[in-house]
Order: C-alpha cells, then structure tokens, then sequence
DNA sequence: TAGATTGTTAATCGATTAACAATC
DNA sequence: TAGATTGTTAATCGATTAACAATC
C-alpha cells in the first residue's frame, strides 16, 4: 500500500483536517487546500503535500471534493474499522479513558481493563485482574495496549504485553519504554504538556517584573 | 532569566530526565549526561545540550550530583510551586481530568470546573455553570485553562478564557484555536497519537499479507 | 597521568517553506 | 483566456548528531 513512508508529523495533523472538513456545512463541496492552511493557521504547501499522502483527487482551481475528502480521510486514518484495545491500570486516569466513549470515534474500542490491586478488579466494570491479561489478549488477538499504570511499573507492564501479542502501546506514564523492533509506542506525556504550559507562564510572569 | 530561548522539544524531555532521575536508588550520587542517554535511548549530546539549560553543575569525569540535577529540574519545571487551573467542559474526560490527583506532582492545582449544561453543575462537586467562569477567573487570578468541551464549541470557549485572564491553555479538543499573541495554547491531540498508533497496525498487517 | 566526561563548534538530517511549472 | 489551485523541485530552517578540545 501507499501509506509505507507517511511522517509522523503528518500523520497528527491529518485528524485536525478531517475535524475541520466535517466541521463545514454540506454548503461546501469544494474545498482547497490554501483554505484549510488558512482556517489552521498552517503552511498550504504543507498541507497540500499532507493531503497528497491520502489523496489524489485534488484538482487544479477547484480544490477537493469535500466529501470524498473526509472519507478518504477516514478510511486512511482507520476510523472505519475498530481496533480494540485493552488498558492496564486501572487508576483514575485508566477507568477514566475506559468511561471516555469519545474513542469510539476514532475506531477505537476500550474493551477491558487489568489491575494488580485486587481491590480495584471488578468484572462488573470489566476490570479483571492482571494475571489474565496473557490469556486474555492471545485470545482476543487484541493489538493495542493502553498503560496507565504509575511510571515504575510501566516497563514491566510493557513487556507483558508485547509478550502478549500487542503490537502498538498508549502510554500515558512518563518513562521511556524499550521494546522490541516492530512494536510501537505512542507516547502521550502530560507531564511534558505540563512542562511547556508551566514554562510559559514563568516566562510571562517574568516579563512583567 | 536564563529560560528564554529553551525549545519546546528540549522542554518535553526534561520530565523524562525528572523521572528517570527520581527512581535512581540513593546509592547513585552522581549521573553522567551519558547515562541517562543509554538509559532513555536518546543521544548523548543532545542529553547534555538539554541539562545545559537547566544546570551548570556538570563536571567532566563526574558527571552531575543526582540530587543537585533532580532539585534544578523541579525548579525549572516549576513543580515546587503551585499553578491553579480550571476545567472548563465537565463531561466525562473533564471530570476525569478533575479527579486525577497525579496532577498536583506536576505543580498542576486544577481547583474548577464549569460546564453549560445545568444537569452536570454541582457546587458539592466544584462544577459551576459556565456563566461564572469570568468573574471567579478574574478573581482567583488563574492562569491555566482546560478545555475538555466537544471540538464545535472549543474556540468559543478559548475566547473566554483568555477574556477572563488566562495565559495557557490546555486543549484537549481537536481543534486549532486561535488565540492573541502571548497566549499558549498546548495541544492534547488524543486523535493524533491514535492516528498514528493505527497507522503502524495498518502497516504491520499489510506486511503479513 | 590516562580516561571519562563535559561543553562547544561543525556537519547532517528531516521537516517546513518558497519558487515555479502544469492545468482545470 | 486568466487566474486560482495543484503538485513538484529547490531553498531554508531548526533540531539532532558527529567531531573535538577542555578538564576534573
């Protein structure tokens, strides 16, 4: 397929052209790409090579169909397929992402949960305890994992399910995790976010003085 | 002061540093920029570039004190003291957000929420209607805002966080905000780390065809 | 002293932006 | 046709990495 060499800095930003493109009343059938760099606040070569990444329909002096636009859009980014997911830890955040019904939007779907703390498991709530997370994943031949354990355990969870068959990791604990090559880890720092927001306002602050 | 030309790149990786450095046992008196690179997997140089921005205290042959090097990045992180924030858009990511204590490590002090919607406004719970989010805004003087609301009323929302005084804002929503000069907006771009974690499921499947 | 490590200056790399030809 | 827009090739920019001198 085509998508073998997409950069990862486009692949972010596809998301908020197709929130943009949906977000436009059935008004416009035609959309170009100055007009959406424009509305984003980006580049229009950027984002006309980005679209050239999932698209071939774009046509000189017209633009996009909008339409056609958002579907190839969708389809690219796999929001028309689910792919479940499992998280481990069963924290505030962890049931928090498990409660979110916002990823289902996105083609994802939040099957279970795993904790070690016998106390949180619960099959009600669909938070089973950690040892059957093996069984339970080969079974369900599930390819993502979502941690959101406390950063000193989040390595050995990894591990654990990357021995489970996962292919692509969430993790939302501040370390840097080692696995093998084929297996990707997406990190989601909110302690970095953190660190930028917090950074700003002590350069402002300082400005002021 | 010295943090004027720090990259946001830099900046992220710093809590990284943080954090490794936290979970060394006591016995580690000193840490070689070197060490730290081996263990996060990113180049040396680059670790030591990093450090520079926060510490002067590296040594050749040394390398750096652990403790002195921890204490200096908290400081330039601005953990050690408090930033209050308010969330507006109490769904069910707001209010996770807001039942998060993890935060409260990171100096983060979310104190608020609001929300449009009377059903969820609940003064025991600390969610006001949005209505107030100006005035107590103004008066609390907070500088750190939220935003947890659906994408369609994001901008609108940003607008009246910063009319009631606020200099950074976390968003959540895929959107781009648009926002004055001076004013940060830090992304939380869920869709986009799903993006790519479903991109490389995608090409790890196609590659077992 | 010798070697590990720091910090700096130069080279490389990738992503963004600018310039421009092709075209509906 | 003229002009807006696409897509491509070249230039720029910033961040990462390599090379190296300084030093405890």
């Amino acid at each position: 397929m085509s998508n073998q060499n997409i950069s990862k800095s486009t692949l972010q930003r596809l998301p908020l052209y197709l929130n943009y493109l949906k977000s436009l009343p059935d008004t416009v059938i035609n959309i170009s790409a100055t007009a959406i760099a424009e509305e984003l606040r980006l580049n229009d070569v950027q984002v006309r090579k980005d679209l050239a990444c999932v698209s071939t329909s774009g046509k000189p002096k017209i633009g996009y169909n909008t339409e056609d636009l958002i579907r190839e859009l969708v389809a690219f980014l796999g929001y028309d397929n689910n792919n479940n997911a499992v998280i481990v830890g069963a924290g505030k955040l962890g049931r928090a992402l498990m409660g979110y019904t916002g990823f289902k939007e996105y083609g994802l779907n939040i099957l279970l949960a795993f904790d070690q703390n016998p106390d949180v498991v619960n099959e009600q709530e669909l938070i089973l305890p950690i040892f059957r997370l093996k069984e339970i994943c080969g079974r369900m031949k599930i390819k993502i994992g979502i941690i959101t354990v406390p950063a000193a355990s989040a390595q050995e969870v990894c591990d654990l399910l990357v021995e489970s068959g996962v292919l692509a990791i969430w993790n939302f604990a501040p370390v840097h995790l080692k696995v093998p090559d084929g297996i990707l880890v997406q990190n989601e720092n909110m302690a970095a976010s953190l660190a930028v927001l917090s950074n700003h306002l002590s350069e402002q602050i300082g400005k002021n003085r």
